[in-house]
DNA sequence: AATGAATGAGGTTTCATTCAT
DNA sequence: GATGAATGAAACCTCATTCAT
C-alpha cells in the first residue's frame, strides 16, 4: 500500500490519465484502461463508480498537482520576475504532457460535476493570478489575469500541435509572453 | 429550391448546427438531427455521407463565414482601430453563438478531415492578423497575432459560461483587450 | 422498341443480369441495375414488381434459352453422340457464362415463386435427358439422367472456378464424361 | 465448461447451424440464433468476431466431420466396396442434414476467408477420392474422382429437396450409382 | 412513361456495467 | 478484494420501395 487507496488505485488512474489523454474520453475504452493498468476490468468499477467519475478523477488530478506547482510560482517575487515564472511553468507543465492533449479537449460533457470542477479549476487559477496581480498595483486585475492566461493557453496550442517546437522555444515564448504583456505590443515598433 | 442544395440541404445544416453545438459530437443522435431538420433519418445521409462529414460540414460553414466577417474588420484601419474592431467581432461573434458552445469544443477526434480543417481555419485567422500586424510595422507579428487571438478566446470563455455576460460588457472586454495588447499593462499601474 | 416489352425492359433485364451475375442476390443494388440499365431507380420498379421478380425474370430468361438450345442436341442423334452433344453444350454454356457464377449460387431463398421456378427448370431439364435415355432403351431413365446431369454440373465448378480452364479442356471434359457415362471406369483399369 | 471453448460456444454453433441451415446466411438475424443459444445478443460477439466468421466457423465445423467421417469409408476395402461405402456415406450424410438445406447454398460471398475454405474442402474430398482410385488403376483419377462426386451431389439434392425421398431410397441410389460409375450405363441396355 | 428525392424499418455491432464465483 | 463472462440498450447506416412531379 502506497496510500490510502492502495496500488491499484493509483494504477488505474495512471493508466486512465494514458488512454484518456491519447484518445479523449469518448473513443477511450475501459477495457483497455483496465488492460493498461493490468487489472481486471471489473475492478475498474471497485474504484471508480463509472467512466466519467474515472475521467473526473484523473482531471482532478492533474489540475491540483498543477495549482500547487503554480502557486509556488508567484510568491516572493515582483510582477515581471513572477509572470516570467509562471509562463514558464504554464508552457513547460503542458509541454511535458505533450502526449496527453485529449485530456484538455476531449471531455465528456453532459457531466455537471466535471462541468462544475473545471470551472472551479479555471477560477482557481485566474484567483491566484489575480491576487497576484493586484497586489502589485494592477487594475482590473481580474481581467488582466484572465487575459495572461489566454495569451498562454494559444502558445500551449502551438506546443501541443508542433512536433518542432522544442523545449528551448518554450522559455523564449514564455520571455515574449511576460514582455509583450507588460508593456504591449508598441514597445517593439520603430 | 433556394440555392445549389435545395432547402433540405440546409434544414439539416441548421438542424446539426443546433444539435451539435448543444451537445457536442458524440452525444448528438442523427435521429435528433433529422427531427429537428423534419426530415427522416435516412435523408440525413443522402446529403452527408456520415456523421462525422455532417460534423465537418457544419464547422466549415461557420468558420468560413466567420473567416470572411473577420476579413473586413481589419482592412483600412489603423492597427489601434483594427485591433478593436476585430476584438469586438471576435467577441460578438461568440456572443451570439452562446448556445452552440459545444461545436468548438466536443469535436469527434480521430478524424484527419475535421483535425486538418481546423488547423487550416486557425492558420488562415492567424495569418490575416499576422498580416495586419506585420504592415503596421509589428514585430514578431506570428506571435503578436497568437497572443492576441489567445486573449479574446480567453474572453470568449467568460460569454459562453457566464449567464450574466451581456452584450455591453461585451464591448468594454474588446477595448480593455485591444488597449492591454498595444500599451500592456503597466500603463495601468500607478 | 425491339419487343413487346420495349428498349428499357431488356436493358434492365440485361444489367441486371450482369450484375446478380457478378455480386449474387444480396450484395447487389437495384441502383447500381439501374445505372448500369441507364434509366432511373424508379424505372425499374416499372417493369418488375421487386428485386426478387427481377431476379426471377433473370433467371428465367437464362433457364429457357438454355433449355431451348439443348433440346436441339438431342434429336436425331444416337445415344452415344447425343450425349456427347449434350455435354459439350452443357458445359460451354456455362463456360461462356464465367462472369455470371453468382447467378447460380446467390439467389434469393424465401421466395416460393422462384423456387418453384427453379425446381421446375431442373426437372424440364432431367426430364429431356430422361426421354432421350428411355427411347434409347436405358433402364432406370431418370437416375441415369440425374446421374449425367451431376457429373456435369460438377465440371462446371471446375470451369467457374479455375481461371486456367480453357476451351480446348472443355471439349476433352465433354468427351470424358460421355464415356464414362457410357462405360463405366472399369474400361480404363488395365 | 465442457471443452476448451466452454457451453456457450457449443450452444452459439449449434443455434448458428440451425438457423443458417434454414434460412441461409442473408435471411438468418443474429438476434434469432442468440435467441436459439439462449444468450444475449452481446454474447455471441464474445465467442466470434462478426457474423460472417460465425458463419465460417459453423461451415468449417461441418466439413472437417464430413471429411473425417469419409476418411474411414475408403480404406481397406477394394474399389467396389470402396465407392459404395462412399456414396452410402455422402447421401446418408445430407439426408440427416436434411433441414440445413441454406447451409450448402445461401453462403456468403463477397467473404475470401469462406470461399478459401469451401475451396480447399473440396479439393481435400475430392483428393480423397482421387488417390483411391489412383491407387485401384484408374485413369485420369481427379476427372473421375470429380464425376463421382458430381453424381452424389445430384442425388443430395432430389435427398433434400424432395420430402418423400425416403431412407431405404437412400441405399438403393447408393447402389445405382456406384454401379453406373463401374460399369456405365450400357450394361444396363438390351 | 420516367424520374429520383424521400422514406423508415431493421440489423449488426459496441461497450459500459453487473454479479456470481 | 478481484475477476471476466455475460448482458442488452442504443445508434449508425443501408437500401428496397414509393410517389409527386
Amino acid at each position: 500500500m502506497s496510500g490510502i487507496h492502495g496500488d491499484k488505485y493509483e494504477a488505474i488512474l495512471d493508466a486512465a490519465y494514458t488512454v484518456f489523454g491519447a484518445k479523449g474520453f469518448y473513443e477511450s475504452k475501459i477495457s483497455e484502461i483496465a488492460e493498461d493498468a493490468g487489472v481486471a476490468k471489473g475492478t475498474v468499477y471497485l474504484y471508480f463508480k463509472s467512466k466519467e467519475q474515472l475521467f473526473t478523477a484523473v482531471t482532478r488530478r492533474d489540475c491540483e498537482q498543477y495549482l500547487a506547482e503554480m502557486q509556488g510560482a508567484l510568491v516572493q517575487h515582483n510582477l515581471a520576475e513572477g509572470l516570467l515564472r509562471m509562463a514558464n511553468l504554464h508552457l513547460h507543465y503542458y509541454y511535458k504532457r505533450k502526449q496527453h492533449t485529449q485530456l484538455f479537449f476531449m471531455t465528456p460533457n453532459n457531466n455537471p460535476d466535471l462541468i462544475e470542477f473545471m470551472r472551479g479549476f479555471i477560477r482557481d487559477y485566474t484567483d491566484m493570478v489575480t491576487n497576484k496581480l493586484a497586489s502589485e498595483g494592477v487594475q482590473q486585475p481580474e481581467f488582466h489575469a484572465k487575459a495572461f492566461i489566454g495569451m498562454l493557453e494559444r502558445m500551449k496550442m502551438d506546443i501541443l500541435w508542433n512536433q518542432d517546437f522544442h523545449e528551448c522555444d518554450v522559455d523564449q515564448t514564455a520571455e515574449w509572453a511576460a514582455h509583450l504583456f507588460m508593456h504591449g505590443c508598441k514597445a517593439r515598433v520603430q
